[in-house]
RNA sequence: GGGCAGAUGGCGGAAUUGGCAGACGCGCUAGGCUUAGGACCUAGUUCCUGAUGAAGGAGUGCGGGUUCGAGUCCCGCUCUGCCUACCA
């Protein structure tokens, strides 16, 4: 544990000697608790983070991903906001006009479950949460808007996720329909696709069962091809995420075909990605829930096939989505034709054809699908070869293969289309399908509409009423918001706590005026944050959501910054509300986060810190004993942004000691910030090294910042400077040149640590003789000529392996790098009097020589 | 099964465009200061050979390749992490 001071003193009397050491004896301790309250007081005073709409300067939209109110803020939290505190800062101090706002996501299940558990109402909770987690952001310097914080719990925001939804209602995008849906018996409520987690519940991991219900949909499908093709303006976002998204949305091309069911009038319509291959379909198979099953199952085996059916769908109900299943099939003796052939297929049923992707139904081509290969080989079902190799396109494919041949390739055995290419091939005979009418070209995708009824409480009520006459009306935009009743009892029972409210089910209906009942379902609370940063920019708007000109002066946001573990759920919905909003007129973007920085989780011994693990460390334990400014240092320096962050408190305390000597070299030297000008004189070689590692630390930790997000080498880079600083300190301090050059270099120190460790940089620049805000004051221009260096390393290798290196001047041209460098004693020696066979030179870099 | 990312000293990591591998920090070693110190200061710290030094050799998960030159590009593996998973 450090000490907060830095020598224990005693020696004062020794001050013959002006060594660092000597110095530090007489300096002040670095006292941060007192230095971070002094300055956020001072922040807050002269509401130095409020945003400012200003067309005089650019616009820079910083955000994070809001928190959820749990009760304390954690390691995660720390790094994601000091992440975006860094930016914010230093794009503030780069003279843009910046708002970084925050707010809480704070409706959701947890409340619900404290208030069942302690007896608590979730208000209170959520609102106590949210006091104390605002005072431990605050504790932590983030440069943060609070006059525009939302609170998404409070009616004044939640009636416009009320607003956004009547809208979609009056639009289609909003419907209701029943449907299967995922059921968390522990939660007691449904959860939307996104929300299943390995077959189990997101939150408890409870396996998901289903459940038949009416539920409320919003229609994201209606905008799959473009969040698809919306990728190409999101160049910015990290490739894996874009990946995760690009399957979960799964567009795959292909064609339906039917498939005429013999004995009866129905078809089977079938959708596959390879119709090249229909000609090797030995079979249909249809999933267990399909609708035609009862014309499958009707005849002499009706019995032993409708015991099997429903033993499977029952099977398929309770295991969805979890691992792999023994496949399982059964022969229905039913037929169906081949429209391409005119062949007759057995028709089979089976556990692995799902009813929610495609038709419920596939074509089974054993020969060129591996699980089709597989099922043939069980269930011994004809395996017929319908594409060769491009190279074998020529030879007989008679007998049955004994692997699977997946690839594309040239057709055989398939009649008029037998040597086309498959790419080819699935074009003509998509058309050939729909010229005869048996079928179509088309694209079909993975995405589900989403379902956002939620049987909970603590949610925002979908403004709805059911009329028996009039049938379901939207909520009138002049009643809105429908409040959530306080007076709830939540006892844990199935259903909505405000199904059994009577007060708040009974109402009468906005058109007729007859008695009605109001919708009781709450919304998923991804709504909430599906268009947060939208309100940001006018967050006390009451006629609209937010207001169009202040959304158009903001959006997009330049750049957010959050867990990976939102990219599929958070970050689509989001991209699928702004489209949304878009086509409402409310906004011209159409994507709200042209740049995803992904940042990396926070672990400990391995794994992430969770309360499960037991490896949480809580950041107020660290801010008593290091501060803020070491805590935010330390986050940042140990690894960049995207990548894992492992706990280690060894560097921590690293992170402090720097911050320590920052400050003891800073105020040992206060003398050189109000000494006149530099006199005349050509600066010493301490001064010209000092003033040249100046400009290029200033150089690179503005490039580090703005346009690598490498905060972890801008910090090194700090620190190296200091470094040499420390080193040359004697040295400086003997001229007059030399005190100018210390003096800039430790203004400079001070000014670019400010983004990293605010608290203690404003301390140092009060203390310095500076007027005002460090933090509104400007960001430090570099010299390009004084940060250039005036010699240049040239590496001389022999055959790959570097045998000298001398100085040259910078650009020289490649031809007197190349005479400079033979001519090196020890170059001569090793090539021993013989020529080069070969000589390479880059200007500034090497020479390369082959022997 | 599929996708993505990664693998560099004792540890976290750096190397931005194919050009001195190991910046910066931690840890460790030695010395100084000190009543003492887990504080602070100075020096050292990839590995191997060399008593030390001078010097030499090896070296970025493994195997190949391209190149004057590869941590970086290409091909093939291994392992780790994350995501996804009967997607027709």
């Amino acid at each position: 544990m450090p000490r907060a001071f830095l020598t224990s003193g005693g020696n004062e009397s020794k001050m013959k000697s002006h060594s660092l050491e000597d110095f530090r004896t007489m300096t002040e301790i670095y006292d941060f608790a007192a230095i971070e309250a002094k300055w956020q007081k001072a922040w807050e005073d002269e509401r130095a983070f409020e945003a400012r709409e200003d067309p005089s300067r650019p616009k820079y939209y910083c955000l994070e991903m809001y928190p959820y109110p749990s009760g304390r803020i954690h390691m995660g939290h720390v790094r994601n906001y000091s992440i975006g505190d860094v930016i914010a800062r230093q794009k503030r101090m780069a003279g843009a006009s910046v708002l970084h706002p925050i707010g809480w996501d704070a409706l959701g299940m947890p409340a619900e479950n404290a208030a069942i558990k302690h007896g608590t109402h979730p208000q209170t909770w959520t609102l106590d949460n949210v006091a104390h987690m605002r005072t431990q952001l605050k504790r932590m310097g983030i440069s943060y808007d609070w006059s525009r914080e939302v609170n998404t719990c409070l009616p004044d925001y939640y009636r416009w996720n009320q607003w956004i939804f009547l809208r979609m209602l009056e639009r289609g995008l909003a419907f209701r329909k029943e449907s299967w849906v995922n059921w968390c018996s522990q939660c007691q409520t449904v959860l939307a696709n996104e929300q299943v987690v390995g077959g189990g519940c997101w939150r408890c991991d409870t396996p998901v069962t289903q459940k038949k219900m009416e539920q409320w949909f919003l229609k994201i499908t209606a905008y799959a091809d473009e969040l698809l093709s919306g990728h190409a303006a999101l160049g910015k976002w990290p490739e894996h995420v874009l990946q995760m998204q690009k399957n979960w949305i799964g567009r795959s091309t292909g064609a339906h075909v039917r498939f005429g069911l013999d004995g009866t009038s129905k078809d089977i319509e079938v959708f596959t990605t390879r119709i090249d291959t229909i000609y090797g379909a030995t079979f249909l198979v249809v999933s267990a829930e399909h609708p035609v099953v009862p014309d499958l199952v009707a005849g002499p085996k009706e019995k032993e096939l409708g015991a099997w059916v429903a033993r499977t769908v029952a099977e398929m109900r309770k295991r969805r989505d979890i691992g792999e299943t023994e496949k399982d099939g059964v022969d229905t003796g039913k037929t169906a034709v081949n429209p391409f052939t005119g062949e007759r297929v057995p028709v089979w049923i089976a556990n692995y054809v799902l009813m929610d992707f495609g038709t419920g139904a596939i074509m089974g081509v054993p020969a060129h699908d591996g699980r089709d290969f597989e099922f043939a080989r069980t269930y011994r079902i004809p395996i017929r070869t319908v594409i060769a190799p491009a190279d074998r396109a020529g030879e007989r494919f008679d007998a049955e293969p004994a692997e699977v041949f997946e690839q594309a390739g040239v057709l055989v055995n398939s009649g008029p289309f037998d040597g086309l290419a498959s790419d080819k091939a699935m074009d003509e005979m998509g058309k050939f399908a729909e010229e005869k009418g048996f079928g179509r070209r088309s694209t079909i995708f993975r995405l589900r509409d989403w379902g956002i009824s939620r049987q909970r409480y603590w949610g925002t009520p979908i403004p709805v009423i059911y009329c028996d006459g009039c049938g379901i009306v939207g909520v009138p935009d002049a009643d809105l918001p429908v409040e959530l009743p306080f007076d709830v009892k939540l006892t844990g029972e199935e259903g909505s706590p405000l199904e059994r409210l009577e007060s708040f089910v009974h109402t009468t209906c906005p058109k007729c005026h007859g008695p009605a009942r109001r919708e009781t379902d709450t919304m998923d609370t991804f709504v909430d944050s599906s268009w947060y940063f939208f309100r940001y920019c006018s967050p006390r708007e009451t006629a609209l959501p937010f207001r169009p000109e202040a959304a158009k002066h903001w959006l997009p946001v330049d750049l957010y910054i959050g867990g990976v573990e939102h990219a599929i759920l958070h970050l689509i919905y989001s991209r699928f509300f702004t489209k949304v909003l878009r086509d409402f007129g409310l906004t011209d973007i159409s994507e709200p986060f042209p740049h995803y920085l992904a940042q990396g989780m926070v672990t400990k011994d391995g794994s992430a810190m969770s309360k499960s693990k037991g490896n949480i460390v809580d950041p107020d334990e660290i801010l008593a004993r290091y501060g803020v400014d070491a805590l935010r240092l330390f986050i940042l320096f140990a690894s960049p942004p995207d990548k894992e962050f492992a706990w280690a408190e060894e560097g921590l305390e690293g992170c402090y000691r720097f911050l320590v000597r920052v400050w003891a070299l800073v105020l040992e030297d206060l003398d050189v910030f109000s000494a006149p000008a530099a006199a005349p004189g050509g600066p010493g070689d301490a001064a010209a090294q000092v003033i040249k590692k100046t400009h290029q630390t200033i150089r690179k930790v503005t490039e580090d910042i703005g346009i690598r997000f490498h905060l972890n080498t801008a910090i090194s880079s700090i620190m190296e400077l200091c470094n040499l600083t420390r080193k040359e300190r004697d040295a400086l301090r003997a001229t007059d040149s030399g005190r100018q050059a210390l003096r800039q270099a430790l203004e400079s120190i001070i000014r670019l640590l400010s983004p990293f460790a605010p608290h203690l940089a404003e301390e140092l620049w009060e203390r310095t003789g500076h007027q005002g805000l460090l933090m509104l004051s400007a960001w430090p221009a570099y010299d390009p000529a004084l940060a250039r260096d005036e010699m240049a390393t040239v590496v001389v290798q022999i055959n790959g392996k570097v045998r000298d290196r001398f100085e040259a001047l910078p650009d020289l041209p490649e031809a007197e790098l190349e005479a400079a460098a033979l001519a090196l004693p020890k170059i001569q020696a090793a090539l021993g009097g013989k020529p080069p066979r070969k000589v390479i030179s880059v200007r500034n870099k090497l020479v390369s020589i082959v022997s």
